[in-house]
DNA sequence: TTCGATGCAAATAGTTTGCATTCTA
DNA sequence: TAGAATGCAAACTATTTGCATCGAA
């Protein structure tokens, strides 16, 4: 085993793919839903609901992020204090470390992440999950051993 | 460096400690403070506000317990989706990996936590906050890989 | 033309804050 | 008795839900 999945499928590379995955399963593509994907197609890092609702209706974001997540095609990580942070799945591998100041997240590499698990459930018989709860620290930028600095 | 510590001391081994220090530092011991720190201390794991609250006033109980962690006496921790859950801080050092389903948590041994920390951060340069957010996933009983059981 | 999705409003959970009152030191 | 802590209410953030309406397929 080497990095966690909990959903099965669907990490769609592009939107027109995306598109295309949720009409086969009978979900429609409205406006919402559209830009909505956009959004995180356009984007880099995980995003916060209220950063993806730009002009949308808060809670069809809710309930678009929702549905996503159920069918594969987004994953949602919950960084430190903060609210949920939502990427796409196909690229969720990245968030096992992820900064509680900024929000910006990291990948660890195979290796690694396997190794941490092991190291973790060896020690504990605690399992991780990391691509739901990544390792909450901070980056370079937010300064690891100070307090507060900026970077949004 | 081995184990991360953010608070500087006081983590007190018994009531009576916590009491004399809290007055050291001008602190009051009132009576809502004084359960609070006797349920903490009768408890084993990171408990949340609402639990410690048992016929206290919610506000008061959040002012203590931030007044406590303040003073280095109590240590909060974040599990996947709960609330925020609050332990001694002299028994903090256990919360290195936490069961989202129950709560539970486990210590990291010293040797492994460094490794963990180490491994991050040469994959990243991301450093983990381990005391202050535990790694997240799923303790023994709370099954790593089916879903819901129960045990809180 | 149907059922999924929307959008507004209201509800919820967790936590914080304002303020007059109470009580510890 | 001064100032810390209380307790109640109200505000706040993040998220969910009810429901009538709308629109994609």
């Amino acid at each position: 085993m080497s990095a966690p999945h909990r959903t099965e499928a669907l990490a769609a590379p592009s939107l027109t793919a995306a598109v295309v995955a949720l009409r086969a399963r009978g979900m429609r593509v409205s406006g919402t839903r559209r830009t909505l994907l956009q959004t995180l197609f356009a984007t880099d890092g995980p995003r916060t609901a209220d950063e993806l609702a730009r002009g949308l209706d808060q809670a069809s974001v809710y309930r678009n992020l929702d549905a996503l997540e159920r069918v594969g095609l987004v994953r949602h990580v919950h960084v430190g204090h903060g609210p949920g942070r939502y990427v796409l799945a196909a690229r969720s591998d990245r968030g096992a470390i992820a900064c509680d100041h900024c929000g910006r997240d990291a990948a660890l590499d195979a290796p690694t992440l396997a190794a941490v698990v092991a190291a973790v459930r060896d020690a504990t018989g605690f399992t991780p999950d990391l691509s739901h709860f990544p390792i909450v620290g901070r980056c370079p930028t937010c300064t690891p051993r100070k307090e507060h600095h900026a970077h949004p």
